[in-house]
RNA sequence: CGGGAUGUGGCCUAGCUCGGUAAGGCGCCUGCUUUGGGAGCAGGAGAUCGUGAGUUCAAAUCUCACCAUCCCGACCA
């Protein structure tokens, strides 16, 4: 008898699997909607898959998750920041989509697939097709009719919200798992960051503010459901509501070196921020009385913090003020740090509200304030120049800081007295080592994914689109929204980046692109082919995702690939051991490996399987 | 957009300094041998050397321009 590569002997049911119809029906994974035990598994047999696994990954791939994807067959690159699902990518993404869809369904989510394309009108009715940008993709049709792909649905779902005109229709979670498209300056790192993704992205509706708060914890529950199946340690925290706008926003954090966030977390767990937005407690510093009035005083080619530490009657850098000059909204603007601190660029887009931002140039300082950077301070300088102070330099006197006059430089500045404040606000980057604003344990600054992230938008777009109900008074009111989203590629990402080893992935039940694998040492050996098929079949019954390796190759590149491609499971089929009535189990992120009797098996991995879903 | 790097069969690389018409490994095809951890032998297919221009008797190699890709910084799921 013949095994291999034999497509036409199928296991089951043998009349209809001659149908091209009932075959190709058999080998498309078909995931519904509504739970998993629907989840339709497909007849796998691997002498027919198209997995092209690779030795060696590509040169240009450096992220663990990018370089084991390419090697597994699961994504290959069209272009920068476009990719290809191959078969197995398109199996693990359908179940990252079905995970986050049963959690969005248990929350009471509607389901809803809108258009990737959009008229110019509705994001000129919220503002946004100025304030996207160049991250926007536009194009026009034949009627020169401008369009806009789709980078988040905020307008539209707020528009669809028009037709909700009762308080008692309140709330609705309406929901969609669907491609976003982003001009991203940098895609980079495969999967993490992409030009061109499927996003689930919800969106909540309520009266008012207390119906939005319950809306938001109930997501921020479903989310962590959603990360726990998916194998992932996400962690919430404190964010920037950036170009979204709102009043409060979680980020799902999940740590990793190939992620582009940093978060400040108490090792205790009980803050943690993006650096965006986070906060320290700092040891207070008593400053020494002021003269009084501040001191001129020369300070010939000092033009950085550290020279004017060392210079002759210079301040140490906790004593500096510095002054960073921004133009906003056209108009030069001054931002104020301590010597020694760093300003946090979205600190600066958060507490202006602006999106026009940007360092000054060196002619414009001049221009302003008098002198070149290395030089400027905030004394003395005209009314219409607004001012911004971090926190840290609250009540501070004797300071030093630029005179707005080349190698000059004032001493004895009384911050309160001398300086004309119009904001005092967070401006500083946190620092690993500073202490937590609970608890004063020393916070670690760690670098993260972001997995998900969860907005109060609160009236915004439901303003700009005129989205209201009647409330019990039979007053027109505003509804209040929140939005919510998950990046399912990039989840997936973020799972291969977190779970594997030097083998290859390690995929956790929920996602994997196959639960288990049958691997058949001997596939010309009659009796293991036999046990194979018949187990085959068992599984399937079961519905357990199996894929058979009938592959005539040597068992060494069988491994090799299962492990790469990260099957939590395997069972070796081999003569010896069946001879015995045995067959072996393995487990890929431990490598245990037991043998189990033929007859058991079938049970007990369906046992161990489901209990991992 | 600023900075750095790279482009040679499907994948990894050599060749480039010092021009002489493309080499090896993986993979693929055929045959034989092999069969529990990416097999061996023999034979074979597959490359306008990113694109275009220039220099030259001669360009993968030198020059220029363009394109593409990756990495580091400003943006976000």
């Amino acid at each position: 008898m013949e095994y291999g590569r034999d497509i036409t002997k199928p296991y089951r049911p043998a009349d209809e699997m001659t149908s091209l119809g009932a075959y190709q029906r058999a080998i498309t994974i078909k995931v519904t909607r509504h739970s998993r035990g629907s989840i339709l598994l497909g007849a796998m047999r691997w002498s027919n898959l198209f997995i092209p696994t690779l030795r060696d990954a590509p040169n240009d791939a450096e992220a663990a998750s990018h370089r084991l994807l390419i090697r597994g067959g699961f994504i290959r690159q069209l272009m920068s920041g476009h990719y290809t699902l191959l078969p197995l990518g398109l199996k693990v993404h359908e179940k990252v989509a079905e995970v986050v869809r049963q959690e969005m369904n248990a929350i009471g989510g509607q389901e809803f697939l809108l258009p990737a394309m959009h008229p110019k009108s509705i994001w000129e009715a919220s503002g946004r097709w100025e304030t996207m940008g160049d991250e926007m993709f536009r194009l026009q049709d034949r009627k020169g009719t401008d369009l806009a792909l789709g980078m988040t649905h905020e307008e539209v779902f707020a528009t669809l919200a028009l037709e909700v005109n009762s308080y008692k229709q309140l709330p609705q979670f309406w929901y969609q798992i669907q491609w976003k498209f982003r001009d991203e300056p940098r895609p980079k790192s495969g999967l993490l960051r992409v030009r061109e993704f499927a996003m689930k992205d919800s969106y909540s509706f309520d009266v008012d503010q207390a119906g939005l708060d319950a809306s938001y914890d109930r997501h921020r529950e479903a989310y962590i459901k959603i990360f726990a199946r998916l194998g992932l340690d996400a962690v919430p925290v404190e964010a920037s509501s950036g170009a979204m706008g709102g009043s409060g926003s979680s980020e799902f954090m999940v740590r990793s070196d190939a992620g582009e966030d940093d978060v400040a977390m108490c090792p205790t767990g009980d803050y943690a921020a993006n650096v965006e937005r986070a906060s320290s407690a700092l040891p207070a510093i008593e400053d020494a009385a002021p003269p009084a009035a501040p001191e001129k005083f020369p300070t010939p080619d000092v033009r950085t913090i550290k020279a004017l530490e060392e210079i002759e009657g210079g301040a140490p850098a906790d004593r500096q003020i510095k002054t960073m000059v921004y133009v906003v909204d056209g108009n030069v603007t001054l931002f104020l740090v301590r010597g020694d601190h760093q300003l946090n660029d979205q600190k600066v887009i958060d507490t202006t509200g602006s999106t026009d931002i940007r360092p000054a140039k060196p002619a414009e300082a001049l221009e302003h304030l008098g002198a070149n950077p290395g030089s400027l301070g905030a004394v003395g300088v005209s009314d219409d120049i607004v001012i911004y102070a971090d926190h840290a330099l609250e009540g501070r006197t004797s300071m030093t800081t630029g005179a707005n006059e080349d190698d000059w430089h004032w001493r004895g500045v009384d911050i309160a007295r001398d300086i004309n404040v119009a904001h005092w606000v967070d401006l500083r980057n946190v620092s690993a080592g500073e202490a937590c604003i609970h608890c004063g344990s020393p916070l670690e600054i760690i670098r993260c994914i972001e997995a998900g992230h969860i907005f109060k938008l609160g009236t915004k777009y439901a303003e700009a689109m005129g989205t209201t109900v009647l409330d019990q008074n039979g007053k027109t009111q505003t509804v209040t929204m929140g939005s919510y989203g998950i990046g399912i590629g990039r989840n997936m990402a973020a799972i291969a980046e977190t779970s594997h080893d030097e083998a290859g992935l390690i995929w956790p039940v929920s996602v994997a692109p196959y639960e288990v694998a049958i691997t058949v040492v001997k596939v010309k050996d009659e009796a293991s082919m036999e046990a194979a098929e018949t187990l085959y079949g068992e599984l399937l019954d079961a519905g357990i995702d199996v894929v058979l390796d009938d592959r005539d190759e040597r068992p060494g590149v069988k491994f090799k690939d299962a492990e790469l491609i990260g099957i939590p499971y395997r069972i070796t089929i081999g003569p010896k051991a069946l001879e015995a009535g045995e067959v072996e189990f393995n487990e890929r992120a431990t490598g245990t490996t037991t043998n189990v009797a033929l007859s058991d098996i079938a049970a007990q991995v369906t046992a161990e399987i489901t209990s991992r879903r």
